[in-house]
DNA sequence: TCGCATGCTATGTTTTGCATAGCAAGCTTA
DNA sequence: TAAGCTTGCTATGCAAAACATAGCATGCGA
């Protein structure tokens, strides 16, 4: 598993810019999901998989090193949480839900 | 090819909610990207590989139709450009560059 | 009609993710 | 002290997604 960070090579980019570095990051299956459901509160290892419709665990390990070696979600005593990156990312990652729903609107404006 | 609108059940999620839709479709590999690289302007097929690393035609033209079916772009003259729809998420991804040059920073001061 | 760019498709391999089972450690209750 | 929980996680075998590379058909200008 190679780690992401930004200013060192990742997949996709031979830049290393850190957009590049967190669009791969994030674009690995059930990343964006799983720092979503970090967004309410603090999960445990369980709860997560339950969140995500029952994720593989394997999976879901692999991603939550993955983050944390990125430094957006951290250990606590109730099992992860997101790191002080992690919120301000799930901040930057409101405009996407504001979009998703306006989105869905112009497509099926019943679909809500 | 699944096409992922939202209010259809989608990978990830038994609900159809819009954001989950969202999540689906760009956590797909190289969607995020592609849709990056359209953001300054069109592209053909080939400029739009090049930009995207020289990624799998075969995966290329599989994202296009997705994010075409999705309504997020759209064939023009000169190959590929956003839609209206896509435009939109454009901007509110941008939120999404600026967190990951501070993310980058915080991580390590001289990478950028 | 030659060369070149375009938008793809085909094929075989590698990587990633999935489903399911289960284990070791730390409770807590009896 | 031992049975029964929850927790975090690993193992294994299979399926799907993505990869690299080759190449084809079309349209264009020279």
């Amino acid at each position: 598993m190679r780690a992401v960070v930004p200013g060192r090579r990742v997949r996709g980019s031979q830049t290393g810019r850190p957009l590049m570095a967190a669009l791969d990051l994030l674009g690995r299956r059930w990343a964006l999901r799983v720092l979503w459901e970090l967004r309410a509160g603090s999960h445990t290892f369980r709860s997560l998989r339950e969140a995500c419709e029952d994720i593989s665990p394997a999976v879901l390990n692999t991603r939550l090193r993955e983050l944390r070696d990125a430094g957006l979600i951290e250990r606590v005593a109730e099992g992860y949480a997101l790191s002080e990156n992690g919120r301000r990312l799930g901040k930057a990652l409101a405009p996407l839900d504001a979009w998703a729903g306006r989105w869905s609107h112009s497509l099926s404006p019943t679909a809500d």
